[in-house]
DNA sequence: GTCCGCATGTAAGGCGTTACATGATTAA
DNA sequence: TTAATCATGTAACGCCTTACATGCGGAC
C-alpha cells in the first residue's frame, strides 16, 4: 500500500487514456485488445490493480455510473492532480537513459501530448529526442567500429539493425517537427 | 525453486554469451555495462539469481577457476543440455505474438545464431520474421486507416512511427538474408 | 595502510503474467 | 434456459530493480 510516485508504462497508458475521456476498466481492456496500444500491455490482472494504485495516488476518481441499467460499472475520470501529474510527466526532459532503455515509454509520452502539453513543449520534446538519439547513435557507431572485426555475422547484423532503428526514429522526429509547425 | 522452462530475455542473453565462451557473473556484468547488450538488461541483483536458475536447470555448470591467484571466481560454461536448449529456443518459429510483443527477444535470438543453428535455419528465421512483420504492418495500416480521422496529431504521428519501425525491420531482414547468402 | 576495483551475493519491493473466480445481463 | 458477453476482480508466481553487504587483492 505504497503510493505510486512514478508512472509505469501501463499506468501512463491508463492515465493518458482516461485524460482523454472517462473510462471503465473494461473500456481500457477493450482499447488494449483492439488497438495497437495493446503493444504496451495486456490485461485484467494488470489493469485493475493499476487503476486501484492510480486512484489511491489521487490521480483518478471513480464517478457514479449512470448507464441505462444498474449494472456494476466503475467509471474513472482524471482529477486536477492527475492532470497536473500527467503534464509534469510528459514535460520531463528526454534523457540518454530514456533513449537507451525506455523508447517505448518515450513514444507513449509523445502519443498523449495533444491537448495536455502545448505544441511548443511537444516540439521541444521531439528536438531533444532527436538529439539524444544522435548522441546514442554516435556511441553505437563508435562501439561498432571497434567490435565489428570480432563480432559474428549475426551479431553484426543485429547491431546494424539497432543503429538503423535509432536513425529512423531521429528522422521521424525531425519530420514530425515540421509537420507540427 | 521452480525449474526455469522458458528463457527470459536476460536468461537468453546469459546463455547465449556463455555459449560463446565460459564467463563469470562479473564478466557478464561487464558485457552488459560496456556493450549495447546492456539494452536488454542490467545488473547484479538480476544476473546472479539468473545464473543460479540456469545452473539449476542444468544448462550451465560452474568449473574450477584456475586464475593466477586463488581469488574467488566462479566460471560458468554451457552444458550439452544447455546447448540443446539454446538450439531449440533459437529454432522456434517466429509467431505473430513474438512480433507484436517481443521484438527485442527476436533480435536477441537472431544475434546468437552464429555457430548455434545453421545458416539455413538463420535464413528461414529472417524470412519468417519478415513475413510476420508484413502481416502485422497490414493490420496496423488497416487500423490506422479507420482511426486516423479521429486520432489526435501526436497519436497519429506515433502510429506512423510504429508502422515505419516495423517496415524498416522487414527491409533489414531481407537485406540480411541476401548478405548471409 | 588505506582506498579503489574485483567479485559475489542478499533483501525488500514492485509490477506484470497467467489462470482462475464471480456474478449480472442480453440474445438465441 | 443456456450460452455468450459484460464487468470486475483475486491469488500465485516470476523476475527485475534498487539498495545494501561483504571480503579479497593490488596500487600508491
Amino acid at each position: 500500500m505504497k503510493l505510486e510516485t512514478d508512472l509505469s508504462t501501463l499506468s501512463l497508458a491508463i492515465l493518458g487514456l482516461i485524460s482523454q475521456r472517462p473510462l471503465t476498466g473494461y473500456d481500457l481492456r477493450k482499447v488494449f485488445l483492439t488497438t495497437p496500444m495493446g503493444h504496451f500491455s495486456s490485461s485484467p490482472g494488470a489493469i485493475y490493480p493499476a487503476l486501484r494504485r492510480i486512484e489511491e495516488a489521487g490521480w483518478i476518481r471513480s464517478v457514479a455510473a449512470q448507464g441505462q441499467t444498474r449494472r456494476q460499472r466503475v467509471v474513472y475520470e482524471i482529477t486536477a492532480c492527475g492532470l497536473e501529474t500527467l503534464q509534469q510527466h510528459l514535460s520531463r526532459p528526454v534523457t540518454s537513459e530514456d533513449v537507451v532503455w525506455h523508447m517505448d515509454d518515450l513514444m507513449m509520452r509523445f502519443a498523449f501530448m495533444d491537448g495536455i502539453v502545448g505544441r511548443e513543449r511537444t516540439v521541444r520534446f521531439l528536438e531533444d529526442f532527436a538529439s539524444q538519439i544522435d548522441a546514442h547513435v554516435a556511441d553505437l557507431r563508435r562501439y561498432f567500429e571497434g567490435a565489428k572485426s570480432i563480432l559474428p555475422a549475426c551479431g553484426k547484423l543485429a547491431m546494424e539493425n539497432g543503429i538503423q532503428s535509432y536513425e529512423m526514429n531521429a528522422q521521424w522526429a525531425r519530420r514530425a517537427i515540421k509537420e507540427l509547425q
